[in-house]
DNA sequence: TCGAAGATTCTA
DNA sequence: AGAATCTTCGAA
């Protein structure tokens, strides 16, 4: 179940690879919305969006933290740890547990392999505050979870 | 063609 | 607090 999730658009967002140009890495993002936009960062992570707009209008949504619910044993094989609260809490760490790279870069996620599915019926509080680990746009209170959610990512400096 | 920076994580 | 580690961008 996706926890907490960070907002990125284009022209107006500082913060967002698709600010400045169109350029090969950030093409996905232009594209058709339901796919998914996946890249690597800091030489060690892959991290894994949704995009969220029509065609030709960047945006996307970071899956920054996740609560796992289903093949646990799976996660704790590829993650090397066996604490479930290590497993999805961070961004980089979702896709290692998700056995998700560079091949998911623009995968329709109406596929079979990687999509979203429904969550429960339930109703939960969200908090939102500014994103993570970038410089600019900061003004902008992007970055959302669930309320007291143990699965939500450790703050940075 | 090269140098710098980056939507992070792990370990000391 | 600092290193690991490599891709992408933009200027030369």
């Amino acid at each position: 179940m996706i926890v907490e999730t960070e907002a990125y658009t284009g022209k107006n967002d500082p913060g967002s690879h698709a600010y400045k140009r169109r350029t090969l890495r950030n093409e996905p993002m232009f594209g058709p919305p339901g796919r998914a936009y996946v890249y690597f960062c800091y030489g060690n992570h892959f991290l894994f969006n949704i995009v969220t707009e029509k065609q030709d209008t960047p945006g996307a949504v970071l899956i920054r933290a996740l609560e796992p619910r289903a093949g646990v044993e799976i996660m704790k094989k590829l993650r090397k740890t066996k604490d479930e609260i290590k497993l999805t809490n961070g961004p980089g760490k979702l896709t290692q547990a998700l056995a998700i790279d560079r091949n998911h870069n623009c995968a329709d996620l109406r596929g079979d392999e990687l999509f979203v599915a429904p969550g429960p019926a339930k109703k939960y509080k969200i908090s939102a505050g500014s994103r993570i680990g970038i410089k600019q746009g900061l003004d902008k209170k992007w970055r959302f979870w669930i309320k007291g959610s143990k699965f939500v990512s450790v703050r940075q400096k």
